[in-house]
DNA sequence: GAATCGTTTGTAAGCGCTTACATTCGAATT
DNA sequence: AATTCGAATGTAAGCGCTTACAAACGATTC
């Protein structure tokens, strides 16, 4: 087997310049303390070996990483991209690095790596969504890792969290679809098993209905994947299932680009025959036409106040707390009054 | 300071469980060496502790990462997420780890991030493109890491690539909208700096116009950041700058979406009154009305054989190599011939 | 010129883990 | 019961780095 040459270290570097490891050390964490002239001898060294320093060698004898893991359900969504970029801008301003993994969704993915970044040392962690496997929490306790949970806000919670009222949004945002005058009401719904978000969202649409005095027990109601296909998809079979549907409330932006797409292609017209709705305000839903009625949440804002407050406690200078973002109403084309109905009027 | 309880070690369980280091190390690595008994014993004191292996000890004692590290220009670019995700997932039923660093599309950033990476112990690098710092390729080297570019298909570069040829099918694109009727045709494209594959698109455009016999050199080209509204821009810009443009060949969808929409904005119709074309057919290209015609690039596809191909490399199974993959036009309804000109015929 | 003192540099002890090698153990065999 | 031998376990030497502490060095001062 070709054994790689191994890259050069502090050793090989402190034996070219003639000084000690000790010297070579300070010369990569504190220069100032030397002398311009050893300083210079060691970086002639340096240069010429092409030294980088052994991470792994380093937190381990000096303790801190100055990193920060994330774990994103999947990066294919725009959403999530959106605030962890901004979120990993923050952080590199202020001298950490990010590290990403992604769970698809999957608490069992989700804790291998979170297991993963915290043996690689992560100071801190993001996490979205405060529903996981069990043991979790007790295991970033001994180990001493914080995390931050975003993407949702729950005061009740055991871990801190930054986001916005899932829950509250969508009912404010129902309470303006049965102003209009919508009562029969549909609702495609992201998968919500594993997934707190898409829970809180349907139960902000019962919270809506209930309050109006509708029947929430039997909301037609159904849950698919993540996709436009999957919206279409829903979308159809909701139809088919129910009559009279007149308003379509969508867990997300995605699923109800899909809804009004197959809307189109079943030759309903959008808002006229049949209203869409839909959550997250990505830059999809200004571009569809007609655009769409949705919750807009403010994604880049929520990263960095994610990554500002993770810093804080990782460097101790506070103790985690629930931080709720607003997440307001845009209402567009998507959403309009239900045509007065042509034929029976229900009740 | 409130010292952080430091987490259990390898000789924190061994003294717990009665046994020592090596027996413990055992169990982690090759448990099927242990006996039964033993095996129970270490099992109950690891979980009783919560004991996870310290990454940076273990790397250095053992040599091995198991880590893949990936440096795409931004994590809120549809195209680069979608692959990414095939690539991690192709990764992690290899058994290998992906760490995700971005590089906001600066090359200085993308040195600091490979450093960044391989210090930590990649055994292995993606990056997306082939420009880059100078200097990095010799420091890939002297660490003995090594890497494959993405996204580009270039078999004269030095280091392995897979990917299409981002001029080739440029040029076939506009070689259909020549075939069209298209003489007088606009350029918006992302900027070209640091930017191998937009540096090509554009000069597959001019390869197909000097083909025909057009002035390639006095092209109408406008550059812009990524985004919709940048598009937008980016269109109202070439259409007030230039007369007679009958279409506009966008460096990728995003911005050929900001054109139509800005087009329609103008009081222009898509594609009576202009043709406008795309680059990568993410699912907005089929979510926008009409239809984008754009190259389809196979990023799932991409994302995973990239993977296998560097798993192979790293695990010195082969030598990288340029792999091309095909990208083939997707005629849709945004590109249709240009409408016979109602003034003076130019020429 | 000797004594003093702040600076620069060197020495060496770990950090938590893997693994070559040594040791012990427990059948199986004689 | 003595011998043998493979399997299970223990011992201890690093891996590359940081850092407390010690040593050496100049520059001042007396």
């Amino acid at each position: 087997m070709p054994e790689k040459s191994s890259a050069p270290t502090l050793n090989d570097v402190a034996q070219a310049a003639g000084v000690s490891t000790a010297t070579v050390s300070r010369f990569i964490n504190s220069p100032e303390q030397l002398t311009e002239s050893t300083r210079k001898k060691v970086k002639i060294a340096v240069n010429k070996l092409g030294y980088t320093p052994n991470f792994g060698a380093r937190v381990m004898a000096a303790k801190r990483t100055n990193t920060i893991g994330a774990i994103i359900p999947t990066m294919e969504n725009a959403i999530f991209a959106r605030g962890l970029q901004a979120f990993q801008e923050e952080l590199r301003q202020n001298g950490y690095t990010l590290l990403v993994a992604s769970s698809s969704y999957r608490t069992d993915i989700e804790e291998e790596q979170i297991r993963s970044l915290v043996s690689r040392g992560a100071d801190g962690l993001l996490l979205i969504g405060h529903e996981r496997a069990p043991g979790v929490r007790r295991f970033l306790e001994t180990q001493g890792v914080p995390a931050l949970v975003a993407w949702t806000y729950d005061a009740a919670a055991a871990l801190p969290s930054i986001g916005f009222d899932n829950r509250k949004s969508m009912r404010a945002l129902v309470e303006e679809v049965l102003k209009m005058g919508h009562r029969r009401i549909g609702v495609i719904s992201a998968a919500t098993k594993a997934n707190d978000r898409a829970q809180l969202r349907v139960l902000g649409v019962r919270d809506a209905m209930a309050a109006a005095g509708l029947d929430a027990e039997n909301l037609p109601i159904v849950e698919t994947t993540y996709g436009v296909d999957a919206g279409a998809l829903a979308f159809e079979r909701l139809m088919r299932e129910n009559e009279w549907l007149t308003a379509i409330i969508c867990g997300n932006d995605v699923l109800a680009v899909g809804a009004m797409t197959q809307a189109r292609a079943l030759g309903l017209r959008v808002p006229e025959d049949v209203s869409v709705t839909g959550f997250d305000d990505i830059e999809l839903a200004t571009i569809v036409e007609p655009a769409l009625t949705t919750v807009h949440v403010p994604h880049r804002d929520m990263g960095s106040k994610a990554a500002r407050m993770l810093i804080q406690i990782v460097e101790g200078k506070c103790r985690g707390k629930a931080v709720e973002l607003d997440a307001s109403i845009r209402l567009r084309g998507s959403l309009a009054p239900p045509k007065p109905p042509t034929g029976l009027k229900p009740e």
